[in-house]
RNA sequence: GGCCCGUUGGUGAAGCGGUUAACACACCAGCCUUUCACGCUGGCAUGCAGGGGUUCGAAUCCCCUACGGGUCACCA
């Protein structure tokens, strides 16, 4: 059996979308799976639509991803070059023979042509496809059309009365009736190739055996086979992913807000590339038997897991929710100081830690990071989390309020101050310590004497290890907001 | 409109002729914990869009209907 061979072409429009990232991996997991090859090649044949650094932009969303290419853009090899505009040549070669072999003519419509054509057919409810006013041209009428200083562009000559068969790993097989399908352009006037075209000779050309991709492709698959016959290609085998809807289960749109929906955008985010893999994988694949019951997979469990048949008809709901919990489940499995490498930049960011970091700063940092590490959806959130350890004002909630307004708490307050002053140092330890003199000291001990002195110096019920936290807050900083609650009980309470 | 594709709980999903219809997320309850979170335990489907068949037996096979989607470009 020949070497598999899997490809990514995407067109150069813009970043790399979770779509394009899902497809990626599913032709590169079976590439792997198979020990064969993944080719990443940049389809870019619409000169207008074709954005500066795309291409760029798609590889390194996939290299984040840890999906890695073994031949094609920046590797080369034996089937260079690998974006499309550099291949003229060769698509022309092929064109010349399409032409020749009477499989393709020069059509000479216009835009407006074609366009009242369209118009007519819509208006008598008829599918709209090319009338064929070009199709049986003689040699004579386009010589006169040239001589009008005409471009044509290329039609492919579809057969009529033919029954295309598409084997398709996913959906079996699918027929599709050539009479439907009007004669479509394979090259622009300028001699361009049109997608359909390219596709297939790059395919063809590269040797890929398996085409992963899009369901919104497979209507397009008959007019590929049908060139693939006419230039003597064998076809591939295809294997159409259905589409990735939005939580509402709409078809994701570009300009849907309830998702995001770039790859840089969930890196910049600080959400980890394996649980992104891992969430990719399993939006519209499952493993077989009882890793069915497992959600957690590392790429190389993966690649071990991988098969195409197993990938859903059905289209795929993108999960918010489950993408969080995955996200966080990958980041409490990571080291601390990966996640405070990730977390560093966006607290620098937010002026909430200086550009330039004593060791001191940065172990006070890392601390601070292995208070919240365990309940980070993403990264960036831990501006957010952390926000109480760098205000000047303490913002007390309504349950901290009630906690305070008890009878018993600045009694709490003011001993713990004391102890605190005849503290030589505020670690962990000595916190507890400090804390359990207080409890002897004023008798009230449990959710008694905790809650108080959580409630004043953080403002909130609720939050992180307190002895952590008091110790990365810092006697001053601690004295100071257990002062101001004295000094300003009233106020406080009423809010 | 033609042609294709799909439809299992609040959500993602397993299931491929005979199962108590997995598992996970979310949610609820309990345990743990100074709080929250984590973790652990337990709970959570008027039966698989609706209707016809085929079969001893169907979520699983066939047909129809409804709904959703894709595509009919000198876009990919």
């Amino acid at each position: 059996m020949a070497e598999v061979r899997t490809r990514y072409a995407p067109s150069p429009t813009g970043h790399l979308h979770i779509g394009g990232a899902r497809t990626a991996l599913f032709s590169y997991l079976w590439a792997r799976k198979n020990g064969g090859s993944f080719i990443v090649r940049i389809e870019d044949t619409d000169v207008e639509r074709n954005v500066e650094q795309a291409a760029e932009k798609q590889m390194d969303g996939l290299k984040w991803l840890g999906i890695d290419w073994d031949e094609g853009m920046e590797k080369g090899g034996p089937h260079a070059p690998y974006r499309s505009m550099e291949r003229t040549d060769i698509y022309r070669e092929y064109l010349e023979k399409l032409l020749k072999s009477g499989h393709a003519y020069p059509c000479y419509c216009t835009q407006e042509e074609l366009e009242r054509d369209r118009e007519k057919q819509l208006a008598e409810g008829v599918a709209p496809k090319y009338v064929g006013r070009c199709r049986n041209l003689t040699p004579e009428q386009r010589a006169e059309r040239e001589a009008e200083g005409r471009k044509p562009s290329i039609r492919f000559r579809v057969p009529q009365g033919r029954t295309i068969v598409i084997q398709d790993e996913v959906r079996g097989e699918v027929r599709f009736e050539s009479d439907g399908i009007g004669d479509f352009i394979v090259a622009r006037p300028d001699g361009r190739p049109t997608y359909n075209f390219a596709v297939v000779v790059d395919d063809a050309l590269m040797e890929i055996t398996h085409v992963v991709r899009g369901e919104e492709h497979l209507s397009n698959t008959p007019r590929q086979v049908l060139i693939y016959e006419a230039l003597g290609f064998e076809a591939p085998v295809f294997a159409h992913a259905s589409l990735i809807l939005n939580p509402d289960g709409k078809k994701m749109s570009k300009r849907d807000e309830s998702v995001i929906q770039f790859i840089d955008q969930y890196k910049e985010l600080g959400y980890l590339p394996e649980a992104i893999v891992n969430f990719l994988a399993l939006l519209g694949w499952a493993p077989e038997g009882d890793k069915a019951e497992e959600e957690i997979f590392s790429k190389e469990e993966l690649v071990d897991l991988f098969s195409l048949n197993r990938v859903s008809k059905a289209p795929a709901v993108f999960d918010t929710g489950k993408l969080k919990w995955m996200n966080n489940h990958y980041i409490k499995q990571s080291s601390l100081e990966r996640i405070t490498a990730l977390a560093l930049p966006h607290l620098q960011k937010a002026g909430r830690v200086p550009k330039e970091l004593t060791d001191e700063k940065r172990e006070w940092v890392t601390r601070l990071v292995g208070l919240y590490q365990e309940q980070l959806d993403y990264v960036a959130q831990i501006v957010e989390l952390s926000d109480m350890f760098f205000r000047t004002e303490v913002d007390y909630s309504d349950e901290a309020r009630e906690v305070l307004a008890q009878e018993h708490v600045p009694e709490v307050a003011a001993a713990f101050i004391s102890q605190i002053e005849q503290a030589e140092d505020l670690e962990p330890d000595t916190v507890k310590t400090l804390l359990k003199n207080v409890q002897k000291e004023t008798g009230y001990k449990g959710k008694q004497l905790f809650m108080p002195v959580r409630a004043a110096v953080t403002g909130q019920t609720h939050g992180p290890d307190l002895r952590e936290t008091i110790s990365l807050l810092g006697a001053d900083t601690v004295i100071s907001r257990l002062q101001h609650y004295l000094t300003n009980r009233d106020a406080v309470i009423s809010g």
